[in-house]
DNA sequence: TTTTAAAACTAAACCGATATAGTAAATATT
DNA sequence: AATATTTACTATATCGGTTTAGTTTTAAAA
């Protein structure tokens, strides 16, 4: 009903012109050398009538919107909503605003929320990218668009990035099975090259290697997962080797698998240890809890956040890109225990 | 790198004038009478060079971004990003894109987020209301912004609304229980005054009344689940009363409940009956699975959508509020059972 | 043949801000 | 007293589109 006044009806009404009352506005009144007493009329009048400037209009000139655009896998998987929130946090503190959205793991549609957001002239980018996506993310380097990479990352391109030490904390969290008498420790995991999930599955290799251990992966499409997960694990547990312990690689992944222990009622960790990649809320109420590796999201948020910043702040310099590695630690419950 | 090419770029370099590009970029080519071979000149150009128009300056013109504003409580609730997922869909489908927001129930949070998005020139909003937003709510209302509340909505004030038969759907879960033989039927609950809260305890109260049994209620404020809620579900478990069955409010009280029993050792369905208004994806995976009444996302998100655009395409037409009224049911899990 | 109408296109205003390049008056300098 | 500086502001171009109100050329009607 009321029509948005601009800063043109605000010049109007004090007497002055529109670059005053923009300068004002902008808080440069002191370093362009405008009076207090002006500064004040100015101030105290916009206040009064409440006026907000047009951001369209701003960004339009200025070519800045304050957005930062993160693009997770899912942001309803308790990692990723965490991340979510801790970066809204910071960014905020900052002056941004995040708008988000789900990949879903798939590369086309990544490459259109890309696009759509770029269109929207967002001011930089965070991405769990999916697999596939190295063009476009060349093309946002290309067009020196600010840009974080987290989670995973291109081993053949130079991102900023911030990542957990993948390989390391599954190495540790099936040492400590083995450590507890786990023989036949099976590794469930992703069919993906997403660098994540080839670290997890390297740690697990190494330590099963140097531990003398066979190792047994199954491996499973991020597509199928709600179809076929439940049926791949039954057989994984049908073979002649009988699996003592079973390490998921991601946390809905253990959730199929829970739900196959439970059909087939095994139990856990009587009959079979578990140890999942990625925390879940829902963990601590199963009985035992499910042990798992998380991550320091907190510290990987703060990271990310500074890192995306820099480049903003300091867009025309050629910057050295940063790798960061942080480490994953274990939150022990009682789904794994000392083998007799 | 590659500076961005306008209209202007466009229209010098086929001699025509920017109205013109414009025009046919928009399909307004037929209507005002430009010929079929320039607009296929045009079109071929624009397509081979990969014009993409500068939304920003679009929006700024048109006063229509072509955004649309989803504000839930929790985009990590189940519910909620369910129906973020079949919104996004059906919006897409017409041309808008969707921004997210988590309200987290704190009006506070909400009402800068919706100033916010405002300030953004979102087309319209869908809103899942915390409590004390109505003056938030009246606001946009007078300035004939496009909403539609869901989940629930403000007795008092006349909006576009999409909600589930609260009342009616907890009166049947609540009676398929007495059924069943439960009589110390407790109902935990926020302590809310949200219509859906409402509605689900005047369900209970009221079924209860009608068989004649004594109503047991828990309140718990939203912003104390994480410290409280187990707290007071203990209580609730040891008073004098042997409470036979739990109907938790919400699907993540349910959680906090099951914990507590877990804690206490009280197996369902054996000890206790157990009922969650809301389903969750960890629900199956419980032994035995826990019974939950089910909205129809879909259906909701249908209706919202549509309720949405038809103010946005009639703006200026007076027209009728609608209010509408989705049926629930009853996922039937194991939770429950005839009581001998 | 002149007038009218239709077809095909365009100049310029506008959306609402910021940024650049000035200007007028007051004060300081020579 | 003449000139240079500083102080306090401002006119106008600009961002990149859309929209309004024309204009020119050609074909149809009088």
């Amino acid at each position: 009903m009321k029509k948005k006044v601009s800063i043109k009806d605000i010049a109007a009404h004090l007497n002055i012109s529109i670059t005053t009352v923009s300068l004002i506005l902008n808080g440069k009144s002191k370093e362009v050398g405008l009076s207090d007493i002006l500064n004040e009329k100015v101030l105290k009048y916009t206040k009064e009538i409440g006026y907000k400037p047009n951001l369209l209009a701003k960004s339009l000139r200025t070519g800045k919107t304050k957005i930062i655009c993160l693009l997770v896998e899912n942001i309803a998987d308790p990692f990723f909503s965490s991340i979510a929130g801790f970066v809204e946090e910071l960014a905020t503190q900052r002056g941004y605003k995040i708008i988000y959205g789900s990949t879903k793991n798939d590369p086309a549609k990544t490459s259109e929320l890309i696009s759509l957001f770029k269109d929207r002239h967002v001011d930089g980018f965070i991405i769990a990218p999916t697999e596939e996506l190295e063009a476009d993310i060349n093309n946002l380097l290309s067009e020196h668009v600010p840009l974080v990479l987290f989670d995973r990352y291109y081993p053949a391109i130079d991102t900023d990035q911030v990542v957990v030490d993948n390989f390391d904390s599954t190495y540790k969290a099936i040492q400590m099975l083995i450590a507890q008498g786990y023989k036949n420790i099976a590794f469930v995991t992703l069919e993906s090259d997403q660098s994540q999930m080839h670290d997890r599955l390297g740690g697990y290799l190494k330590v099963m290697e140097v531990h003398g251990l066979t190792p047994c992966v199954q491996k499973i499409a991020y597509e199928s997962v709600e179809q076929d997960a439940c049926t791949l694990i039954k057989q994984l547990l049908s073979t002649d080797i009988p699996v003592d312990a079973l390490f998921f690689g991601t946390n809905y992944l253990t959730l199929k698998g829970l739900e196959v222990l439970k059909d087939l009622d095994i139990a856990v960790p009587r009959d079979i240890g578990v140890i999942s990649f990625d925390d879940h809320e829902v963990f601590k109420l199963f009985t035992p809890g499910i042990t798992a590796v998380v991550q320091p999201v907190a510290l990987m948020s703060e990271k990310i956040v500074e890192l995306l910043l820099e480049q903003i702040d300091h867009k025309a310099d050629v910057r050295q890109k940063k790798k960061i590695v942080v480490p994953g630690f274990l939150n022990v419950r009682n789904s794994t225990g000392q083998k007799k």
